[in-house]
RNA sequence: GCGGAUGUGGUGAAAUGGUAGACACGCUGGCUUUAGGAGCCAGUGCCGCAAGGCGUGAAGGUUCAAGUCCUUUCAUCCGCACCA
């Protein structure tokens, strides 16, 4: 009997899959469409477990709808710009060009070795400039649609990598890369930046996040960084100076309580409006504040700040405030200055009372205003918009809604990443670079070491970097800044649906038909990546590129592999598992994709168990064994019981199975199929011979639990007779005639407690249920000298004798 | 602090308000001349010889019936973190 051996059955079938292009999706096809697709990968190392899974679940779900039908496209490319892959290269001495050309090939090795059904003719890789050019057509894009501007700002500097970091890049006061204890706290640098305009879209982005299909964390997290308030900037007069300051509140109706400013100590009014008296406190103090770690300032439970010597005029009575400075003020929120209502803010009342300041009650417990002139007794809500109101007629307020999300900041003082494609022209100032003209293609360079004083290595690129102005023909120079990674995986999902058009961004046609992305999982990034594909997808709908403004219909926000005591694996403690060598060692890809499934909710973190691949190699052995015995056995038509248990078992098994892939439940899905093997088993004892009725039965196990073990599938599903495929529309249909039983088992309880088991004809009538219940031996040991006050029966599954 | 989630055997985990622990790991026993990451069968929540009793973090409640619904509480994990 021909023995189960993976490393001769996966090889085998992935060059095969390979010569006869069962994974090559036709975007023409007259069949319903279904795109199933994980994160695409960064290439920056190995393959590692975490890879695996997420790969796995999303090739699952692709393998899924081809063989129900659908014309299934599981896509594939690498997220090739960006830090990781430039470190890596700068350590090995190589160039990034050379070092992705190194890694993509061994990548795909390993996601063919991982029998992923990626189409690998639509590959894409962001690096290569007929990617690249589209995403610097995006940035013209933004860019003619006034959506990107140049400013400066006090960025998040990391001086290691020479670099501005995003908010999100900044984890615990350090970059996301050097986050050890013993790397440098990040700094503050004023650097000009290029930024989308995100905040334009945060109504847009915030608004349609109730409908989608996403993981209800990850929504919440958007709606959260996105962090709208409604409320009103108030502008405040500073006496003996032409200057104003102003703040955001949400608390207009407050106004009258309003006992003391405070400001940001970074805020750019400080200097200007101190007092001599006061200068050195202030000084001090800012000094101070520079010094604290990020992690400082969170933990600090007590309130600290210092007086500037200045005040400034409530505009709304005339009264004058005293304005302070303290650090529980951010600078990059709302105006970096408040209005401190110590009565009714918690922070405002733990600052007043350290620095002893007034506290003037505005809101009774009725919600009603007091102490609030004309305004007294007016509910607070409906105050809020009057008080707003007379302010606005004499300039001194405006409404406004706040967001706590900021703009996207998407220039990177790096070399590996598309060049931003303007030129910057003395007399025209910042020009954009025809759209004939793209891609601006980054130049190869010896050294593509930042180069220190903020600019990236390009800005040693002379020859590259002088070009005419585009407008007025006189001299000019390149921008030097890249853009962010960000940029390149926002898009890439309409790109796999058109790879090679070099006359446009993507047919709009093809977009039309195929999105959105039917199903998209990870495991990382719920606010940055995701935001920012979202914000494109509404910024395309918005210049008429596409129909749907959401790119991913569905998302899973899986869990990870932690190692079998619950931490992470890292490369530093060296505890990762190797895909590839699990597979090496004779498990196959088969046994590690089905262990990977099967060993926790997809949304749960599942842990490394070295029992784990070896249980599910197992199960494929015994699905395998019995084929085998099957096909070698006689033809010998089954009794009608056994026919009919075969088809129980076997249409069991289906509904289970294709209710659960649908709804992301792998694991029980596995489980049904586990289930399923384990009645035939016991079903082979009485008869196994060439019948219809094991045909099917074992057809639809094969069929089914094809998804996750494809390999050894496609083997069996040939030794069952078959020519074609066992991935392509081959998903067996569920017929619940099979499930009919002449006779059901009904638990019996008394009182709430199970007491016995009874066997009943199927369409048994209540009342002999009842008296067939009442009758059983271990129920009537409990009702005996007991009344029977009721009984309730819940058809096909439980009588339950309510006795005293 | 705020928000979210989760607490079930020795372990990973199953359970539309209806027989708690499916499936798998591990363990125990049996069978098979078994060179194999062996296979097959049976058993395995806890206490008890048994009858039976007890069991889903804890305490209450609703219900004929609660892992599931409600209240309180504890623990763990995740996200955000002085958001004006």
């Amino acid at each position: 009997m021909k023995r189960y051996k993976p490393k001769d059955v996966e090889p085998k079938w992935q060059d095969i899959w390979d010569a006869t292009g069962v994974y090559t999706t036709n975007l023409q096809s007259s069949k319903p469409k279904y795109v199933a697709m994980s994160m695409f990968n960064y290439p920056s190392g190995n393959l590692h477990i975490g890879h695996a899974m997420n790969f796995t679940i999303s090739d699952v779900k692709a393998r899924f709808k081809r063989q129900q039908g659908f014309e299934s496209y599981h896509p594939v490319g690498w997220d090739s710009f960006g830090l990781p892959a430039e470190n890596r290269a700068i350590k090995v001495g190589k160039s990034p060009q050379e070092s992705m050309a190194e890694l993509i090939p061994e990548y795909r090795k390993a996601y063919k070795a991982m029998g992923w059904s990626n189409d690998w003719e639509k590959e894409i890789a962001s690096h290569l400039p007929e990617y690249y050019k589209w995403t610097q057509w995006i940035f013209a894009q933004m860019h003619r649609s006034g959506l990107a501007y140049q400013d400066s700002r006090m960025q998040w500097w990391c001086e290691l990598d020479n670099s501005v970091l995003a908010n999100e890049q900044v984890i615990d006061g350090r970059c996301w890369r050097h986050d050890g204890p013993d790397d440098p706290l990040v700094q503050k640098k004023e650097v000009k930046q290029w930024f989308f305009k995100i905040t334009d879209y945060a109504d847009e982005l915030l608004e349609s996040i109730d409908g989608l299909d996403w993981t209800d964390s990850v929504k919440l997290a958007q709606k959260n960084w996105i962090g709208r308030s409604v409320g009103a900037e108030i502008t405040f007069k500073i006496t003996d100076s032409e200057q104003s300051l102003s703040v955001f509140t949400t608390r207009p109706d407050t106004l009258y309580g309003v006992t003391f400013m405070v400001m940001a100590p970074e805020h750019e009014l400080v200097r200007s409006i101190f007092t001599e008296d006061q200068s050195a406190a202030v000084q001090a103090y800012i000094v101070a504040t520079q010094k604290k770690s990020e992690l400082e300032r969170q933990t600090e439970k007590t309130k600290t700040g210092v007086f500037t010597g200045a005040y400034a005029i409530n505009p709304i009575n005339g009264e004058k405030i005293p304005i302070w400075i303290a650090d529980y003020v951010l600078a990059g929120y709302g105006t970096g200055a408040i209005m401190a209502v110590p009565a009714h803010d918690e922070r405002d009342e733990e600052f007043a009372v350290m620095a002893n300041l007034p506290i003037i009650q505005v809101v009774d417990d009725n919600n009603a205003l007091i102490n609030s002139a004309g305004f007294d007794g007016q509910n607070a809500n409906e105050a809020r918009e009057a008080i707003v109101g007379q302010l606005v007629t004499t300039d001194q307020a405006i409404s406004k809604i706040n967001y706590k999300m900021r703009d996207w900041s998407v220039s990177r003082q790096r070399y590996w990443g598309a060049p931003i494609p303007i030129i910057h022209c003395a007399k025209c100032g910042p020009v954009l670079v025809p759209d004939t003209e793209l891609p601006v293609i980054l130049p190869e360079l010896d050294d593509f070491k930042p180069t220190g004083d903020g600019r990236s290595a390009l800005a040693r690129a002379k020859d590259w970097l002088a070009v005419e102005c585009p407008e007025c023909g006189g001299p000019a120079e390149r921008e030097t800044d890249t853009l962010d990674t960000y940029i390149c995986s926002s898009w890439y999902m309409y790109r796999y649906l058109d790879p090679r058009n070099q006359a446009e961004i993507f047919d709009k046609a093809i977009v039309q038909k195929w999105e959105p992305i039917d199903f998209y999982n990870g495991g990382d990034h719920a606010t940055a990546h995701l935001l920012y594909a979202r914000f494109i997808g509404h910024f395309f709908k918005n210049i008429g590129l596409v129909d749907e403004p959401e790119p991913f219909k569905q998302f899973l926000f899986n869990g990870k592999v932690t190692a079998a005591d619950g931490t992470m694996f890292s490369k530093s403690k060296g505890n990762g598992i190797d895909p590839l060598e699990i597979i090496n060692q004779g498990y196959g890809a088969d046994a590690l994709r089905m262990f990977l499934m099967f060993a926790a909710p997809l949304d749960t973190w599942a842990k490394w168990d070295p029992q784990g691949v070896p249980a599910t190699y197992r199960f494929i052995s015994r699905i395998w064994n019995l084929v085998q015995e099957y096909v070698a056995t006689e033809p010998a038509p089954a009794s009608s019981d056994q026919a009919k248990e075969l088809l129980r078992v076997t249409h069991q098994m289906i509904k289970k199975v294709t209710e659960d892939i649908e709804g992301n439940r792998y694991n029980t899905a596995i489980s049904a199929g586990m289930s399923a093997i384990n009645e035939l088993y016991k079903l082979k004892v009485q008869a196994l011979g060439r019948n219809d009725a094991w045909q099917q039965a074992l057809e639809a196990v094969v069929a089914c639990m094809a998804p996750f073990a494809p390999h050894a599938s496609e083997e069996l599903w040939f030794d069952l007779g078959h020519h074609s495929s066992v991935h392509v529309d081959t998903w067996p249909k569920f017929e619940a005639k099979y499930l009919v039983q002449d006779t059901i088992k009904i638990a019996v309880q008394v009182n709430g407690k199970l007491r016995g088991q009874i066997e009943i004809a199927a369409n048994e009538t209540e009342e002999n249920v009842i008296a067939t219940a009442q009758s059983n031996e271990r129920v009537r040991a409990h009702t005996e000298g007991h009344d029977i006050l009721n009984t309730i029966y819940i058809p096909g599954k439980i009588v339950n004798i309510v006795a005293r």
